[in-house]
RNA sequence: GGCGGUGUAGCCAAGUGGUAAGGCACGGGUCUGCAAAACCCUAAUCAUCGGUUCAAAUCCGAUCACCGCCUCCA
């Protein structure tokens, strides 16, 4: 079968193919380490996780790559701020942003490079660059000649008048005034106060622009030309924009083959744009106090990546709810699995698995179509509670279906506790005379040490198997 | 102004020419001593108008509304 993906540079799903049978490489634009993430930039890191979890589940060994943006104005203003330096703002938030996204349950980057610590390759680049022409210096900054490369604006569909007349509403004067035409961009910026964190370089003091440290970072680690980069929408223009300038105009070479963008988490009514400028974020560091990262996790998988979310309470509530009959599920599964029942055949469950199977790679298969995907998921869930009402059970096809349900959850960042067969011997007990009062049809007592076993988290299910219990 | 996206039941959402998947919520029912869990049943003609076609949510045209990028942003 073959895998689509939808390539923002044609604005087509195309056909997926490796540079590298079975391999993947795939670069995907980090956040700049100032302040925690908000829901939205955990809404990319998500998307991206899940893309990279169903390349694995489909046998691909995927190198993934995402960098942190460690130097900038805005790391440099918030140090300033707090009177703290760039180096120790960036530790606290990268530090922060592994554990939030631990807590999302994200599959660490094969490798997290920081622009801070490529300082030398991004010089290098930039020499590079200048010393083919495209890019000249003045007074200490570094441009590059956008209008020079030929396809400049081809991913984001721009023409060069048009950004012209756009770049000028918004240019700051000082430095309108040293490039050569407005549609230029800093790759390296000259130091400004003396405190402010710089590097030496040929072109004296000053820290990397923006753009280039991805293309260093991305050519370095996963070759001149990768297999998918990845970002938010935002990032389309200006961002993978230059970098493609950057990257190609250094190589000679194809930079991306696969560029794919992640839709945005809204709010509201008007279904805004979470932003930090429009201040209508919530933090993943303050959000995750009050709710279960899995059912986060879960919520923002559950949407196609370039589809918008509208983060509401509602949609954490249904996820959750989903979330939940899964883990019933699993956990009735096992039950049976552990029971003394016979096993018997079920060749229509067994097919039904197979099936099932065939229909859920289908649909990911298709640019991650996640609601396909779940939808099959959902279904199979809904065979198996009915399987497992029956006196006997199919033992074999409950073990293959028990595998299959796990990794799937899993590329949607899931995975439920181990129940610990902790014997809890005071809840056994417990248990014991409530079946004792159940037999004698002592209603009343049963009920109480229902209701004690409750106040002590445990729920109690009653099956033709026997009482099972677990923690609420 | 340029480029891009969205509009399907109360909510989320699939579906890109063949007559509207699925989920949540609501309601009804089965099972249960009662619960819990689970299962079953139940709803929309697809923003508006016009066109093409035997046939359109799906193609074409126009209109309306909302969002995003073009300036730091996932």
């Amino acid at each position: 079968m073959i895998m689509k993906v939808f390539n923002t540079l044609t604005r087509k799903k195309e056909e997926f193919k490796p540079l590298v049978a079975g391999k993947v490489s795939m670069y995907v634009c980090g956040p700049t380490v100032y302040n925690y993430i908000h829901i939205g930039n955990a809404r990319s890191v998500i998307a991206f996780d899940t893309i990279r979890r169903y390349f694995e589940y489909r046998g691909y060994d995927v190198n993934y790559v995402s960098n942190f943006t460690d130097v900038d104005d805005k790391m440099i203003n918030e140090a300033h701020k707090e009177h703290t330096t760039v180096e120790k703002l960036a530790e606290r938030y990268i530090k922060a942003f592994m554990e939030d996204t631990e807590a999302l349950n994200i599959e660490p980057a094969t490798l997290h490079p920081r622009a801070t610590h490529e300082i030398k390759e991004i010089i290098d680049f930039v020499q590079d660059l200048i010393d083919k022409g495209f890019a000249y210096e003045v007074d200490g900054d570094v441009y590059y000649r956008a209008r020079k490369f030929p396809n400049y604006g081809q991913l984001s569909d721009q023409n060069i008048a048009e950004l012209e007349e756009g770049a000028s509403e918004h240019i700051n004067e000082e430095e309108q005034s040293k490039k050569e035409d407005p549609i230029d961009f800093a790759l390296w910026k000259a130091q400004k106060e003396e405190d402010e964190i710089a590097w030496d370089s040929p072109w004296g003091k000053g820290r990397p622009g923006w753009h280039i440290e991805c293309s260093v970072m991305s050519t370095k680690y996963l070759g001149d030309t990768i297999d998918i980069h990845g970002g938010g929408q935002d990032l389309e223009f200006p961002h993978h924009e230059n970098e493609i300038a950057q990257s190609e105009a250094k190589t000679g070479r194809k930079f991306v083959n696969y560029w794919m963008h992640n839709g945005f988490v809204t709010v509201g009514k008007k279904q805004e744009k979470m932003s930090k400028s429009l201040h209508n974020f919530v933090t993943v560091h303050d959000i995750l106090k009050q709710i279960d990262p899995q059912v986060l996790r879960f919520y923002m998988s559950s949407v196609q990546y370039r589809r918008p979310i509208n983060y509401s309470e509602d949609g954490l509530k249904q996820a959750e709810t989903v979330l939940k009959r899964y883990q019933n599920t699993l956990r009735n599964l096992d039950a049976r699995l552990n029971d003394e029942n016979e096993t018997l055949e079920d060749n229509g469950l067994r097919d039904d698995l197979t099936q099932a199977k065939a229909e859920f790679i289908e649909a990911m298969d298709d640019d991650f179509n996640v609601q396909n995907a779940l939808s099959i998921m959902y279904d199979l869930a809904t065979t198996l509670n009915n399987h497992l009402q029956k006196d006997q059970v199919d033992k074999p096809a409950l073990k293959r279906a028990k595998k299959l349900l796990i990794a799937w959850l899993e590329i949607f960042g899931v995975s439920f506790n181990e129940e610990q067969a902790e014997n809890d011997d005071e809840i056994e007990k417990l248990i014991a005379q409530r079946d004792e009062a159940r037999k004698n049809k002592d209603w009343a007592e049963s009920d109480r040490l229902r209701a004690e076993l409750q106040a002590k988290g445990i729920v109690i299910e009653d099956t033709p198997q026997g009482t099972r219990w677990h923690r609420a």
